[in-house]
DNA sequence: AAACGGTACGAAAACGTTTGCGTAAACTCT
DNA sequence: AGAGTTTACGCAAACGTTTTCGTACCGTTT
């Protein structure tokens, strides 16, 4: 059904090597015959056959899309999607297309499936990814792009957040208004993301001259749930803090509602910032002030350095780092 | 690098041929020899080269995915992605991938290239796709599946939430608890579901003895602003509703805004359902009552249809409609 | 005028798989 | 036991590209 090279050279009376050349803008034909073949091939709707042209090149021009979500398999994730978008959003400028290569199961398995064929290179996105699968894929050589994720020591290709720097800006915020009994809810320490944000925060209670005051509560997942939790824990104990800096928007939200069922009211008697940026932070009540992640921008970056890799194997590591903003709401109580 | 048939072929003195058989579970080969052909595969770790592979069968045991997100490029949908997820799962169990095809650029340039090779199907997804470019896929015959969209009279494979019942059964269960001035808050008309859950509305109105107040207000767009607009005319017109049906989580949560700015209490004052079932809603104050879409479910069944579609070439259209389920919580004051 | 370099093209191999056909051997039936 | 049928396998073509190599031809240089 679909015109082949064969076609348009038959109809051209040439050979198909000459019209493949022709196409590809490789050297070797002349430049009319080259505008007769491309305007034959227009006139065909000739479209090359990706996996006749993969089987000889054994490229395949798609990239694979690993991310391991959340908590629930089915939780809709407010974070990973506009990700997902940007990377393709630049991926198709350079005619590449993404592949989601099985989203939950990572194991090993599938990897070499994904890897014989079918893909050139691999993003893997998100903290939660099974560490093992992680390393086993850097140590086959294949070109992969981590986000949000970095496993130990090792120095691989990844694009993170600055969420230490993110996170500094945020406890500042918070000294800079007076405060001194700031403390931070934190997330997994497994993740890349809370150990830097709790980083961020300890290192601005220090040169705010508070370090004796850093105070951490780590949950094992980001939720509202953890938040209220962690928030009560706080609230109800000695010496409660006059702000709080939650890991997260979910978080934050379950802060203000411990907060609110004790009466508390925010920012007045309690200061709140959170991280992310997520849309529905803009809709609490009170508005959260929060830490902005420039999401396009990070799937930009994976995007490009992945075709990078592609382009140019065997290419040293490069980690990249996103800054952030802070968003001033009302939460904080400065405005 | 990889093994190869012939590696197989080689080590076993046997054909390709033989090989490829024993592998494909074809008869035609005998099961001592099967089985040494499977123990050997194992042991070099073969894996089929996907390329050949479709080169000689022209199917490529993937399946496009396009969808037109809502109004900014880089919104975080909070609707499709779990679609995105539930489709991926049960395609993965039958050894199909998912290939993302130009998620903005829907115009029928791009299907050529879609559909000549890489792809065994579509999955076309969301209310906003632009129109002339579906009845273009469509008119292909290549196998396609709609997602909340459904062209004109066109019988056309879709997987639908029963917008409608949802609708009938939230406004039903307004006017069960006294409410005769129920106004609707529509989106916009050239999508299926924001006129399937109008007229839901209309009909449970009509079953009420209501049917002489059929009020409602359609926005072109379904966010928050737009709820907020909506509800502020209502609110401050002639003879204000006692409940609301919004189309939409977040028009509901606008409504909610624009009730407390007005010193209205909700549920006292006004009664308040939304459609979705987004997972900010439990948290919204109060929380809101709600219709719940089984998104899964929705994305377990484009899938399957697709599958069926590409074994079942001309197969006759089908149209599918999920069901949902009314979630009382707070906003509807009857708690 | 002979030699030489560059350009424009064709022939054919190669990528790794599936599959129709051919052919021996084994098995069934009278 | 001989004819017919089934089973088990090999051979080779085919899918549609890219790419190496070879070969005419044309132009320039000595």
């Amino acid at each position: 059904m679909a015109a082949t090279l064969l076609d348009i050279a038959k109809r051209l009376n040439i050979s198909i090597a000459t019209v493949s050349r022709a196409l590809n803008d490789r050297p070797g034909v002349g430049s009319d015959l080259r505008q007769r073949v491309i305007g034959m091939a227009n006139e065909l709707g000739f479209v090359p056959n990706m996996a006749a042209r993969s089987l000889v090149t054994s490229r395949t021009q798609t990239i694979g899309f690993v991310i391991h979500p959340f908590d629930q398999p089915f939780s809709s994730d407010p974070f990973y999607f506009p990700i997902l978008m940007a990377i393709e959003v630049e991926l198709v400028t350079h005619d590449y297309h993404i592949m989601l290569t099985s989203l939950y199961s990572d194991s090993p398995t599938n990897l070499r499936m994904v890897e014989q064929s079918r893909i050139d290179g691999l993003i893997l996105v998100g903290p939660n990814l099974n560490p093992q699968f992680v390393t086993t894929t850097l140590n086959t050589g294949f070109p992969v792009v981590l986000v949000d994720n970095k496993p130990g020591h090792r120095k691989v290709n990844s694009v993170l957040t600055d969420d230490a720097g993110g996170a500094y800006e945020a406890t500042l915020h918070l000294t800079g208004h007076g405060h001194t009994r700031i403390t931070h809810i934190g997330g997994p320490l497994e993740w890349v993301s809370s150990r830097h944000r709790y980083a961020g925060y300890c290192a601005a209670m220090r040169d705010a001259g508070l370090g004796n005051y850093c105070r951490v509560v780590h949950k094992e997942a980001t939720t509202v749930a953890t938040g209220e939790q962690a928030a009560a824990e706080l609230l109800d104990g000695p010496e409660p803090p006059t702000a709080i800096f939650a890991a997260n928007d979910s978080m934050a939200l379950g802060v203000a509602r411990a907060a609110a069922a004790r009466g508390l009211n925010i920012p007045k008697n309690l200061a709140l910032i959170g991280f992310d940026n997520i849309p529905a932070t803009e809709h609490f009540s009170p508005p959260l002030t929060t830490i902005r992640i420039f999401k396009e921008q990070i799937g930009r970056l994976a995007a490009r350095r992945i075709l990078e890799l592609i382009n140019e194997p065997g290419s040293p590591p490069v980690e990249t780092s996103v800054s952030t903003e802070l968003v001033i709401r009302q939460s904080c109580g400065c405005t």
